[in-house]
DNA sequence: ATCCTCCCCTAC
DNA sequence: TAAGGTAGGGGAGGAT
């Protein structure tokens, strides 16, 4: 992502001089990349693509590297340390001839390391001579008599089977254990088709934290199950409630909103608290404070830092968990610049504050509150009866009108027609950016992601006032209280947005029904919602988009044609500013013009996919069903702000407090991945100066990947990992101007806790030989099996 | 053909 | 000062 080119403002941007585009000044998106907006951009775009994916291509090979020494000094946990020692001490003892009291337990035993291990291939090494084994640099079938490997990529697993011939695939655990009981044990229990549990017990997490003890790495946060805030729905009975309704292009569609008139100006009090969301178990995910509500910018909102309720490990205990170290002052005394530098908490902080986080994590959290939304209406379009018809179908497309405001201003009926946006800053030369602004600021052009200071040159009496994450997430609580009442089909899309399939209820009116929805969330909520119905998703969003602010529209078949022929491309839901400016390049800027391109040429010049996507949407045809929202499918963390580092050890330390993020993600989930990918963004070659203020500016985008085949959520286990990979970049810390973390590949952790055995059992086994199936479980019953496997964990854990 | 990695693009 | 996150879809190109 290249923010800098994302810049909708005619001011400057980071990556401007480099790429200069030819287009319009509405679109100066340039990816970011080298100039790729030359007007023969067919050509040029296939060059630069080829040319960074040979770059990359080079660069990807050490996304699994065979095992490196473990030059991870800075990293090492206590107990890591304590092994260490331990070994090292025993080392010194046999230096000194003390040799003969270490027993020759691998005797005829040699190994041959493959891939990354935990303890490194050099630790196997050294403890394999130490106790009389063998260890071969190179596989030989003659030499070698067990292969050790605890992580490798599916591929290679395969790989491994198809050479090893037999031999015993171990985990590295084997070892440890045998020197632990100071005799050779049985690999068997160790072979890696059966170590598929080589995590912590989940149960280690749980171990109570002391509130106020420090934060180390070995300590974990409690999950404490908090008791539920209630979603109450609370009606302003004296608000009035009026409609009007207009028609909009022709008869079919009608467009009707709401007008509230006055509103008694209750203030809420703006103390700070945690927004408290239905918790059943851990929580992982962020919490966010309240700001300032109420209060215009220029009000000191620099104390309110101090409350409790943060995102971080250490807060997830107690909601009345006074920080010791008020934030405030923690602030005050790092002055120098809000960056990475300056705060050692700054994961955390940066989280706290971020709107995008907000929006970002908004969906963990719904899907907490709405569990398995009813399994089967997923699948049910199959069997639909009535809505087979794609002529019956009705669907309805909700959103709140510029949310972030419209939540704050609700107190304040004196700004309720004046320009207001919510924004970090009034800084009127500032780079902070617009969140949200409410429809009087647009009319001066104000729009969300603008700096400050640009909405200001638009609109000097623009009034800025501060976010209140927890409204918002109050208010989107109700909404979707309200929505799923009605409706038992709904698809979330964002925390202000959503999708129902009304088609079963078609015998109501939709209309109506939408009028009574709307008028339910505004008597509710105090915000006004507006609605689009069409028969399909594309187009009842399309209708939002024409209804709003506080307004519904319908879009009946025969209007489709009509309302697509001259609507811009750039309306459609997937066509960004890339694609928008690719098509301007060919002339077409209406859905119109894009109808008259046949479906091959757009699926040969944007892919299969986004060829027919084009196709389809430009004449409004849309497939998609309203489904609940899947499990998601990666998790992961980034940051792209404040990120500076003065040397590897900054850039490590702060690794490592993104990798407890996500692993915290990811037990609060209850998942565990098996594929881990590092994003740097690093400053590009003669880059200026980042036009926003900590900005990451003009950056190369580069990332790399591991995926090991036993899924893991451990912040140590992630941790070595993702230092393994960091390794692979060599890469100068103090360019570094952007990290991310994601972990994909996941699996249900309590799943793989029960039956994860089973599973990569099954995985095994249909991709290999079936050595030795028979004794898998022959040997050892259910219990015993476990109790290894937990031995393993502690091993594990201590190991690291 | 199908998978995988390394991206880019999009939406909120 | 300021808090440019998150996740899914998908394309190019290489490996198998
Ligand atoms: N670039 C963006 C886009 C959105 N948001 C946040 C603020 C918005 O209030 C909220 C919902 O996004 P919408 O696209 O629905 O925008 P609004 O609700 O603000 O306005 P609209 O009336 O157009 O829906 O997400 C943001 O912080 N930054
Ligand atoms: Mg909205
Ligand atoms: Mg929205």
């Amino acid at each position: 992502m290249s923010f800098d080119s994302l810049s909708r403002s005619d001011n400057t941007t980071d990556s401007s001089k480099r790429s200069r585009c030819n287009s319009t000044s509405s679109n100066p998106w340039n990816n970011g990349q080298s100039s790729s907006h030359g007007s023969q951009k067919g050509k040029q775009k296939k060059a630069r693509q080829k040319t960074l994916g040979v770059a990359w291509g080079a660069n990807s090979r050490s996304s699994f590297q065979r095992s490196p020494f473990s030059d991870f000094g800075s990293y090492m946990d206590v107990k890591n340390r304590k092994l260490h020692n331990q070994f090292a001490a025993e080392a010194a003892g046999s230096s000194h001839g003390g040799s003969h009291t270490l027993k020759p337990i691998f005797h005829g035993v040699s190994i041959f390391v493959d891939g990354f291990t935990v303890p490194s291939s050099q630790d196997l090494r050294g403890y394999m001579l130490k106790y009389g084994g063998r260890f071969e640099n190179y596989f030989s079938r003659r030499h070698v008599t067990h292969i050790i490997c605890s992580n490798l990529p599916d591929s290679k697993v395969k790989n491994l089977r198809s050479f090893s011939g037999g031999l015993p695939v171990v985990k590295p655990q084997w070892i440890i254990d045998s020197i632990a009981a100071n005799k050779l044990l049985s690999w068997v229990p160790y072979e890696l088709n059966q170590v598929c549990d080589n995590q912590p017990k989940l149960s280690l997490f749980f171990a109570l934290k002391n509130a106020s003890a420090t934060e180390n790495a070995s300590s974990y946060p409690v999950c404490i199950v908090d008791d539920v805030a209630e979603t109450s729905l609370v009606c302003g009975k004296d608000e009035k409630y009026i409609e009007v309704s207009e028609t909009i292009e022709q008869r079919s569609m009608s467009n009707e909103r709401f007008e509230d008139d006055g509103r008694d100006g209750k203030m809420n009090n703006a103390s700070v608290h945690c927004y408290a969301a239905p918790i059943e178990s851990c929580r992982a995910e962020p919490t966010f404070m309240e700001a300032e509500q109420g209060t215009l910018f220029q009000e000191e909102v620099q104390d309110s830092p101090d409350e409790p309720c943060t995102s971080g490990s250490n807060h997830l205990l107690t909601k009345s968990n006074t920080g010791e170290v008020p934030r405030s002052l923690f602030r005050r005394k790092a002055p120098k610049g809000h960056s990475t530098l300056g705060d050692p908490n700054f994961v955390e902080n940066y989280f706290r504050f971020s709107r995008l986080h907000f929006i970002g994590t908004w969906r963990q959290r719904y899907q907490k509150r709405y569990p398995n939304t009813p399994v089967e209406f997923k699948s049910t379009s199959a069997k639909n009866t009535a809505s087979d018809d794609p002529h019956m179908t009705c669907i309805i497309h909700i959103d709140m009108d510029c949310f972030f405001v419209a939540v704050v201003i609700r107190d304040l009926p004196k700004l309720q027609d004046k320009p207001v946006a919510i924004c970090h800053s009034d800084n009127p030369k500032g780079t902070a950016e617009i969140s949200s602004a409410n429809y009087p600021a647009r009319e001066y052009g104000v729009e969300a992601g603008m700096f400050v200071k640009d909405a200001k040159a638009l609109c000097p009496r623009l009034t800025i006032l501060q976010y209140n994450f927890k409204a918002y997430e109050e208010v989107a609580d109700q909404f979707y209280d309200i929505l799923h009442k009605h409706c038992k089909k709904v698809q979330a899309v964002s925390c202000d947005e959503a999708f129902l399939d009304v088609t079963d209820s078609i015998e109501y009116d939709p209309q109506k029904f939408a009028k009574e929805i709307r008028k339910e969330i505004y008597e509710t909520t105090r915000c006004t919602a507006s609605v689009g119905i069409a028969g399909n998703m594309l187009m009842a969003r399309l209708a939002t988009r024409k209804a709003k602010p506080n307004g519904q529209c319908y879009i009946s078949y025969e209007m489709v044609n009509n309302y697509l022929h001259d609507l811009p491309i750039k309306s459609l839901p997937g066509i960004g500013y890339v694609l928008e400016d690719k098509l301007k390049q060919c002339n077409i800027s209406t859905c119109g013009q894009l109808q008259m391109i046949p479906k091959e040429s757009l699926q040969k010049e944007f892919g299969l996919k986004t060829g027919e996507m084009l196709w389809n949407f430009s004449r409004g045809i849309d497939d998609r069903v309203v489904g609940s929202i899947r499990e998601s499918k990666s998790i992961g963390a980034e940051v792209n702000w404040g990120v500076r580092f003065k040397d590897l050890k900054d850039s490590k330390q702060f690794l490592s407090n993104l990798c407890k993020e996500v692993s915290m993600r990811l037990q609060g989930n209850g998942v565990r991945g098996r594929k881990f990918t590092l994003k740097i963004k690093k400053r590009r070659k003669d880059a200026e100066e980042p036009a926003k203020y900590m900005g990451c500016g003009d950056c190369e985008n580069l990332s790399h990947t591991m995926t090991v085949p036993a899924a893991t959520n451990d912040v140590d286990v992630l941790h070595r990992i993702i230092m393994q990979i960091f390794g692979s970049f060599h890469i100068d810390a103090k360019e570094i101007r952007g990290v991310g973390l994601q972990v994909s590949k996941l699996e249900n952790a309590d799943a793989s806790k029960q039956d994860g055995r089973n599973i990569l059992k099954a995985w095994l086994s249909s991709a290999s030989i079936n050595w030795r199936a028979g004794d898998i479980n022959s040997h050892y019953s259910e219990k015993t099996h476990r109790g290894i496997l937990d031995l393993h964990c502690d091993l594990f854990l201590i190991i690291l």
